[in-house]
DNA sequence: CTGAAAGCGCTTACAG
DNA sequence: CTGAAAGCGCTTACAG
């Protein structure tokens, strides 16, 4: 490895001068054509900063830590590290990934290590959106929830924004032409139901439409999925907003059952997007994508504002993405979700 | 924190001493009072090392990077980190996890960066099995493949044992009374298809039974799923040992087609075991569990014997599991596989 | 504008 | 058995 000294031994400085130049602490402290002489010989030695001996002097790692339940196992948020990694990258920064399987003591332990790494902060990130309170080893440190809520409403967060979920997907099939719409829905453990319910209420609304009991249904995947479609397609729906891609086989499968055929009699807008699922459903079903991605670049961009106290709104710009991301400068964010079509719906005509 | 300074200060010791006891080189070198003073200081001041320090000293930073082409995106793998992570752990490392998604200029940068960290060495995992050659920015660095290959055969690597999967998928098959078996494989790309395929002609072979063509097909997921199922059908099949549970749908499918009852007129064992598609068959599938825990567990011991050049291999008698591991000295690793019975083999009467 | 010096928290040859 | 000292590769107040 080359180090300053060999800079400053080769440009006939000290290593206190080169270590101002790089780190561009040279404006009108530094004669120019030594900074330019001292970046040359960097460039020519190939010399890269060890930021392992940096951060022993600074007390900064340039590390960050994301602290997930479930992310590595579930196919659900994968994204959430890609978006975090790419937006640590853009900043010189090292994401650096630990699963705890929500196991308390494994996860003291590993928040614990990753401290004494000397972390700069750390990104919280769970399964599915749900409201959580951070556990006692992150105490004092630069945090960001992501795809959760702080109980205590401290600390930053970023997540999908749920209701807007519901009213797109109601809104879509509406525009559809679809005038009995029904949500298939989970049971309210999940903070995304009543978002999403209230959501799909709102756009009912807004359309003048009443809203029907027996048409906004809590679905227990594992128990009363088939029964409760055979209810939503009993009160006559059209147009049927599945709260996840995992329910919607039922719907599928009860319209089989009628010979209904799903994108003409009925349509489905639902929710996850996922492609391991997509091979199983024909007509090809319209999904609305959550934000993981989006998530995760958002929350290490935050967190990252927050450990060098700067604004950093510049870097969003950058990503390109069809959910709509919240500015820097919200605390708890919520992000606008993408519709991806394929063929569930009817083309209105 | 607190650190070795202190603890000298308050033992009235020098910083040396503490750290040959802390670091338990004091056996016949350091009195054994002054040893239990310094530990029982370091225990009450709630001492832990920085091993970033250490590091900058020692050249040795405790951390190990998992570099995987898209570990994170599927639900493939994400258990592999889950191993890894945990011998890390075990032996007081940290584990870094990052994507490249396949784009060779990422993982060329994002190893750098990690090595610029100082890490100890490098998992280099895929998202299924397949032969590789090592990117050159690992020269040089201790490294394991992990369900991987190395096309030159040089770096160590551990994988499931394909052949296996094949003999046990068809011996199971056999034990269930069916004697008309067929392979419903895939297209040779994957080096697991003619691996498992081999396995399912020793295993065929052994009890006596002539390989026919038309009972082992080659299914290309995407195109002629449905057509290859009704050929299995048409030629008789009793029993199917199918490449993995993505293209079990098909089976299902074609089976309720001609009114054949899986797990009664036609047993299916496949493999992947994958919690998601679990809903989506009826019986509950019989499928072969990739060993991704124990893929990612047995590489990170291997690598981490490997970096401190010592024998670990009762580490791996502490991994409760179901697969069988090969012995850390062994070079290029196959886990034997386990079967998770469910509902769609018939029961032997 | 620049350098010598101290120091971040460790480890380890060297000397005693 | 133990300590003083040097050093890992940086940064930064201090002095000039």
């Amino acid at each position: 490895m080359v180090t300053m000294k060999d800079i400053a031994l080769k440009t006939g400085v000290s290593t206190a001068t080169v270590s101002r130049v790089l780190n561009g602490k040279d404006q009108g402290r530094i004669k120019p054509e030594i900074a330019r002489e001292v970046r040359h010989q960097a460039e020519v030695l190939g010399y890269t900063i060890n930021p392992i001996a940096r951060g022993l002097r600074t007390n900064r790692s340039h590390m960050i830590g994301l602290i997930s339940d479930a992310i590595a196992t579930t196919p659900y948020a994968g994204r959430i590290i890609l978006g975090a990694q790419d937006a640590a990258r853009a900043f010189g920064y090292l994401l650096t990934v630990v699963n705890t399987g929500d196991d308390a003591e494994l996860e003291h332990e590993q928040i614990t290590m990753m401290r004494r790494y000397g972390v700069d902060g750390f990104l919280y990130a769970t399964m599915y959106n749900q409201i959580r309170t951070l556990p006692d080893a992150l105490d004092g440190c630069a945090t960001v929830m992501v795809d959760a809520e702080d109980a205590d409403g401290q600390c930053p967060s970023i997540g999908p924004d749920e209701w807007g979920i519901g009213k797109d997907a109601t809104n879509r099939l509406l525009a559809a032409g679809c005038t009995r719409i029904a949500y298939f829905g989970c049971p309210p453990v999940l903070i995304a139901q009543p978002r999403r319910l209230a959501g799909y209420e709102a756009a009912l609304d807004h359309a003048g439409i009443a809203p029907e009991n027996r048409l906004a249904l809590t679905v227990d995947e594992n128990v009363n999925g088939a029964q409760r479609a055979a209810t939503v397609f009993d009160a006559g729906a059209d147009g049927i907003f599945c709260f996840n891609d995992v329910r919607v086989r039922f719907i599928y499968e009860e319209a089989e059952r009628r010979g209904l055929h799903i994108g003409q009699d009925v349509s489905v807008v639902s929710v996850d997007n996922f492609e391991l699922l997509a091979g199983f459903f024909e007509p090809r079903l319209t999904s609305i994508e959550l934000p993981h991605y989006e998530m995760g670049y958002w929350g290490a961009c935050k967190l990252i504002s927050m450990i060098e106290g700067r604004d950093l709104s510049d870097a969003l710009d950058t990503v390109v993405t069809d959910a709509v991301m919240p500015d820097l400068s919200v605390d708890h964010g919520h992000i606008r979700c993408a519709i991806i079509e394929k063929e569930s719906v009817r083309q209105a005509s």
